[in-house]
DNA sequence: GTGAAAGCGCTAACAT
DNA sequence: ATGTTAGCGCTTTCAC
């Protein structure tokens, strides 16, 4: 491939002129900016990133590792981050980590290694370590959708209690009184906010509410098909009336069981799930759930990041955005013809 | 941050030993090899893959371009490329064009400045002249779910034609003898072939099924809705019992709309999509599709880029792989008491 | 405004 | 086995 000297060369300038013409064309006579832009056309030159970089020292690109790509909220925050950076005449890259926390530390470690001006990581536990070695490096990394709890890197957060009240908020709106919070143990960040919420919503409503807490193994499928066996007999018996799963995989689950022991949703039972998760809309029932701002998040995400790059190490004072979360009612609490009302 | 050189003055060796720990570590001796990763280790040194690149000519990346990473497919198909990458100690890089093909040739000549190895493109339209400016370049390029029909360059399709006969077939096989095919003009590579497939399903079941063909304007639900008015007096009138949309959202807003207007879906007709797109899955039913192999996809079409890598620009020869569609039941065509038996 | 020259951090001969 | 050195393609002073 033809380089800037082969340019130079052929339009019959030095080396010097056709960076010049490259970064900073208006530090060039218009006759000679003419000459060597139809060299690079003639000789078809594209300039090579990695020459580039090393020589400025800088780069125009952004890492985003997210740690599953299937999941539509992090497809949303590459979406948004992708978006606002193609406004700004800056690049994200990104990465997923499949679930896999030791792919996630390759792929922070492949961008540490490109050199990439500033990272974007959305993770699902804790890479405080990584993440160290990563700033100590002096890449600026934010983390999106993960509080660390430390403020020592910028954020960008859900406000997962609020999550959580508005999601037994809507149950208890829609008139139901019994209700179940099906969720794992609280190691995982947003189970315990969630819960928080949906706790504060049920209190709010005095004592015509009740809430029972159901812990499951997993936050997957097979975790609320157990989960689910359970609550059969009480909604049949008339104790359970609404069901708040913390994921939407979770809820499609239980709805999933509940269709085949013939309960009916939401006629029985209201289900709901709360991280509005495409990978879940396959069940019987389009979920209720709540909407996570993905959009937001990789957008916001990304101004910060852009913001701390262009401070500096000094002068940068960490931030955490919390965004507010959106109910998305659906189907599988107020049953289609109030649903299509929604349309 | 630290360099090799600093890694050599910090060990005592020479900067072309630090190389030789890098790259070809059995070329050094057991004493200098810990003596040097000791070093690296307190200095914390990483790699610059930029100078790396630079000098070895050559790149463990290759570039993924991709329409639409919101749509369910391209997903899959940059797990299936990462995971085999992952294995061959590979990486692949993915930039989503979101649906604006000005942002796909900027993503192309990210890639191509950026001197990866091979690129493999996932498009929606024709996009032959970037591509051959790219391949110009002797950049490898392996098209990913569209067909150039010039044998230009390799490719991995699914036989689309398959999809509309599976599609079809299965509506048959269930019992429907009179079938609508919702789909947009033939422009589209999907389409055409799909419907041909569709067409030939038909004609095999001899006079007992008859087929009625919709053209839509566009592909997503708006042109769905429209359609979607002038199917229900033929399902009311019972001229009209199986519907196959070629897309998964076109099928979405078709049932909707019969869903809003009374009609059962399956009971009065059955309806169903063709690119098994978990977008799509948000409807008022789970829709049967047909699964469009994205995972192999992803992998065979990165085993036919580093192949090509391999063999240079001469003595290569480009292949076409073509995967078999696979049929999805849901609840759309066979009603939940029967879609549940398939789980 | 333009040209010459010194690196950026690394790889790969080549010499020792 | 280890050290030396010439680039890779580009940016950026610094003279002209």
């Amino acid at each position: 491939m033809p380089s800037i000297s082969d340019v130079a060369r052929h339009a019959g300038v030095a080396l010097g002129t056709v960076s010049n013409v490259l970064n900073h064309p208006a530090k060039v006579a218009p006759a000679t900016l003419e000459k060597v832009q139809k060299a690079i056309a003639e000789l078809g030159f594209v300039r090579n990133s990695n020459a580039q970089q090393l020589a400025a020292g800088r780069s125009r690109s952004v890492g985003l590792v997210v740690i599953d790509i299937s999941n539509s909220l992090f497809v949303d925050i590459a979406r948004g981050a992708q978006r606002h950076a193609a406004e700004l005449g800056m690049n994200v890259l990104v990465a997923n980590s499949d679930n896999r926390i030791d792919q996630q530390r390759a792929d922070l470690d492949f961008f540490d290694e490109a050199r990439v001006s500033g990272i974007l990581l959305a993770p699902m536990e804790d890479a405080s370590e990584d993440v160290a070695r990563i700033r100590r490096h002096g890449r600026p990394t934010v983390m999106l959708n993960y509080d660390t709890g430390r403020g020592d890197c910028c954020q960008v957060l859900v406000d997962n209690e609020e999550v959580g009240y508005l999601a037994a908020r809507h149950l208890i709106d829609i008139g139901r009184t019994s209700l179940a919070f099906v969720g794992g143990r609280d190691y995982l960040q947003p189970v315990a906010l969630r819960r928080r919420g949906v706790r504060r919503a049920v209190a709010e409503a005095g004592g015509r509410v009740t809430l029972e807490e159901v812990p499951t193994e997993n936050l997957d499928p097979p975790g609320g098909l157990r989960a689910a066996e359970g609550l059969v007999a009480k909604v049949r018996g008339g104790r359970l009336d609404g069901v708040i799963a913390v994921t939407d995989l979770l809820a499609m689950a239980i709805i999933q069981v509940f269709g085949a022991q013939g309960v009916d949703v939401p006629g029985d039972v209201a289900v709901m799930g709360c991280d509005h998760n495409s990978a879940a809309w396959g069940g019987m029932i389009p979920l209720t759930s709540v909407q996570m701002q993905g959009l937001d998040m990789g957008r916001e995400g990304l101004r910060l990041l852009l913001a701390e790059i262009a401070a500096g190490p000094v002068g940068h004072e960490h931030v955490t955005t919390v965004l507010r979360p959106e109910l998305v009612v659906r189907e599988s609490t107020v049953g289609r013809a109030a649903a299509l009302t929604q349309l």
